[in-house]
DNA sequence: TGTACATCAGTGAACGCGCGTTCACTGATGTAC
DNA sequence: TGTACATCAGTGAACGCGCGTTCACTGATGTAC
């Protein structure tokens, strides 16, 4: 059942590739259908019509198969943020909260259409699986995506200051968050204020998706998607995005 | 290894109580070390000293042990946010963020002591396994105990209205979120924007709790404790508290 | 262009494992008279 | 209070299952001369 195209004069290399492709799209499917912890490399090896010892050529154990389907998963979720993101500021360039918006209206669509993608990098780890170091830092293309629409933002003097009186935060952890702004490498987050109202929003957003698609709302509301709006809409609005 | 305590002129009726909560507690131990989707009804038979098929005396399968877990981990969170509201109400009857934030403290508190406990009610889903209705009604528990502070606030004449424009919302959602106030019986959620701050608050606090349990924002943020006191207190500030 | 050897993809059998669940049984606890 | 029967907890063997991983193998593709 596989493509015939061309596998006739295939070499070596591109045959790899190739079928690389196909156990990376499998495994995928099956991810989709079971989740992560149900994930089996039988069954994988089934779908693409190998040998179960076979996938060893490609596949070193089960656990480097869900490594690297973490970090492509990241990286799809990133790059569907950065496009949502780019797209809103071609469109229209100085118009910074509905940008923050629309990226966040692409990241909640990209979970919904990938529940257990999702689960894979947010909800329970896999038991008996522990993430190398090799997934941090795919995983914060997604929030640098984010980060960056403020940035950009306050770089060209748009950011609204913080309404309402200063958080009152300690010395130390005021700090605290200087130094991230350091690592984020974003000046925008050396003010404490505007930090909490970053990470407000982000874990807000975050969390309302992880809510939806685990049903937790269930009953409560009917429209995710206005809920979703306006409430991202609103901490965004906190955070002196216009 | 029992106890032996007055095991000697126990009825029938009794050992079985006591035994189905020594099952239970090895169920939940095991739950803590391995997570859901790794609990077997075989290494909980070990655990208490029993033959496998033996639990089934006591059990109908592993899904109704995994039901009854569900339940067994919405009441204890219920409970301690309960508790921990009861208390703040006690010291100081007034200060309702002062509430509020206690409260959410509590519940991470018992999230970040029960962190697999916590991702059975809010992570992944277990592989082949299909909540039943029994868990719904436990579940409303925590979002009860948040939302009666706020009820009490408002009924006290204490809640502060929402600051800044009205929230820019369909007729049509503003319609659901009053709906919602009728479901969950309190009528502070009447006013759309009140509804969409308790809705955003309590996001945003299960949000990060999730985020702190699954790591994402290791490298990120040292004193979690004081991010979590001043996102919370800020958005239960917004909500109207004071 | 042709031959000799090395590399590599995929096979099939086997390993040892742990799981959920069923079933016929034994022996102890409880109940009716 | 004593006997006869019914209920119930726990045993041990067995079922069928799917899993990850190893290993010696075959045959095809690639490479050096």
């Amino acid at each position: 059942m596989r493509q015939t195209v061309d596998m006739a004069h295939e070499t070596r290399q591109e045959a790899r590739a190739r079928i690389t492709g196909e156990l990376m799209a499998a495994a995928r499917r099956q991810l989709a259908e079971v989740g992560a912890a149900g994930l089996s490399l039988r069954e994988v090896a089934r779908e693409i019509g190998m040998v179960s010892s076979a996938v060893y050529r490609y596949v070193e154990s089960r656990d480097e198969l869900l490594t690297r389907l973490i970090i492509e998963s990241y990286d799809a979720l990133g790059a569907t943020a950065e496009r949502a993101s780019a797209a809103a500021a071609a469109a229209s360039p100085d118009a910074d909260l509905d940008r923050w918006v629309a990226t966040a209206h692409a990241i909640r669509r990209w979970s919904l259409d990938h529940p257990h993608e999702h689960l894979l990098l947010y909800g329970s780890p896999v038991p008996g699986y522990a993430a190398p170091e090799d997934t941090i830092g795919p995983a914060t293309r997604v929030t640098f995506a984010l980060v960056g629409i403020v940035g950009d933002a306050a770089a060209a003097g748009r950011l609204a200051p913080p309404a309402g009186p200063p958080a009152d935060v300690s010395p130390e952890f005021a700090n605290e968050l200087a130094t991230l702004a350091a690592v984020i490498e974003h000046d925008v987050l050396a003010i404490p204020d505007t930090a909490l109202a970053v990470l407000t929003a982000w874990t807000q957003m975050f969390g309302l998706i992880g809510f939806e698609i685990t049903n937790q709302t269930r009953n409560m509301v009917m429209d995710h998607t206005a809920l979703f709006d306006a409430t991202v809409r609103r901490l965004a609005h906190h955070l002196g995005l216009r």
